[in-house]
DNA sequence: TTAACAAAGTGGTATTTACCAGTTTATAGG
DNA sequence: CCTATAAACTGGTAAATACCACTTTGTTAA
């Protein structure tokens, strides 16, 4: 049943695991030669491990010192942590909604079978949605979904559920990881007539591939998200 | 004379150098194992300089196909790495340069007071540079700094050295964090001119407290960044 | 001709060993 | 008591080797 995990994922799940339950910012975790020791692996796994720790942004590698859990200050509604619009706006005590404005099934063009590495079908589900929070509208975010992966996908599945509980209830897909990007834009005259701003307002300009347990592609989004409702937030740590 | 130079920067340098003016998005690099027998080096090194070249987005690996010369809509600058303008530019292979276009002694107001936790000195130094690479306009940045922390500080020694280097040559100011926040914006007038865009342009507004060893705070920066350039990159992690 | 399979090529993970480069701490010498 | 220095940490770079997982290509058998 479970994919067979990979040493290094496993100590990923591990001290993610770990920091996120047990741990503060800036407490140390064990140095690299300790986690050798403790989990019978190489070095090598070790710091493999940490590299994507490191890149996503838990922990901060400090040479000579140690390996730290990083620190976020507060934010407004930092992206940094935004995996889910809808429990970050539970989080903040605001309802999120969802309004489907399209869904069809259409055949992937050339960019599209390269962002959800498709095979053999390329027919993909074409999800567009206002995401609003307390009757706001927040963003606006087109997604794409394989249709080999989500068989017989419903208009009204992803009007009862959220995208990700349809996910795993309706066809066990886990996810496991998104590779997110974020620039600057401008709306354009469609996009802000539906999230209620200015045509040439500001926005964010998000993509997001996202991965399940096997690796698969499973989602592909780009959402245009309102200026003055969105930001990231960094710490960075030196020497 | 030759500062000593890691096998794998060797080759972040020679690879990014040949991405930048000898090939074309999507072109095959050399497969590791032929770059070891190239450069005479251990495929941990081909490897090494492959990781941080697919990170700072100048390729894509695929596996079992080859690793490719990214898109060059996807090769923006990834601000989670933006410690530090200069040293991001050169990694790149690009010549940074600053133009500093106001240089004075000001009373801080009271946001200013507040951001940089003054208590009786209440005078900062406000600078203001166009922050270019290999001659283009990235970024323009006004920052405010102590007078109390940099005393006598002259618009010279900024001209001569880059920021940090003046803080920790000239003033002894070692930088331990630095708190970053970066959400969409719009260009207006002014800036837009000094970045050779047009106004209304999209853009990336940055704001950075800089910290020191002792948790003073010695740096206040507002940047705004061409949204053609930079964007932030996220690793989401789930469990 | 075509379908099935094997081989060769790609990046991905992992081990083991060694040494380099910063930081902290213990210790010896004044 | 202090200072210099050595030792013992920390993470960073590198080599050599092996095998896995995925993709392309070439060959073989129906």
């Amino acid at each position: 049943m479970d994919k067979k995990e990979s040493l290094s994922q496993h100590l990923i799940d591990f001290l993610s695991n770990q920091i996120l339950t047990e741990m503060r910012p800036n407490d140390r975790l064990p140095s690299e030669r300790d986690l050798m020791l403790q989990f019978n692996v190489s070095r090598t796994t070790v710091r493999n491990a940490s590299d994507k720790l490191e890149l996503s942004g838990l922990v901060t590698r400090m040479h000579g010192k140690g390996t730290f859990v990083t620190k976020r200050s507060e934010s407004l509604t930092n992206l940094a942590d935004l995996f889910s619009f809808s429990k970050t706006m539970e989080l903040q005590g605001r309802t999120p909604s969802d309004r489907i404005i399209k869904f069809k099934k259409i055949s992937a063009d050339e960019e599209l079978i390269q962002r959800l590495n498709l095979k053999e079908n390329l027919n993909v589900f074409e999800v567009d949605r206002i995401r609003m929070a307390s009757g706001k509208p927040m963003m606006f975010g087109k997604s794409f979904l394989p249709a080999g992966v989500f068989e017989g996908l419903t208009r009204k599945q992803l009007e009862e559920n959220s995208m990700y509980r349809t996910f795993e209830d309706d066809y066990d897909v886990h996810i496991k990881e998104a590779d997110e990007s974020c620039r600057a834009s401008i709306l354009n005259d469609k996009i802000s007539n539906l999230l209620d701003e200015k045509p040439g307002a500001a926005c964010l300009r998000l993509e997001r591939v996202t991965m399940d347990n096997s690796g698969r592609a499973i989602e592909y989004t780009i959402s245009w998200a309102r200026a003055d409702e969105f930001n990231y937030r960094i710490k960075h740590l030196y020497r």
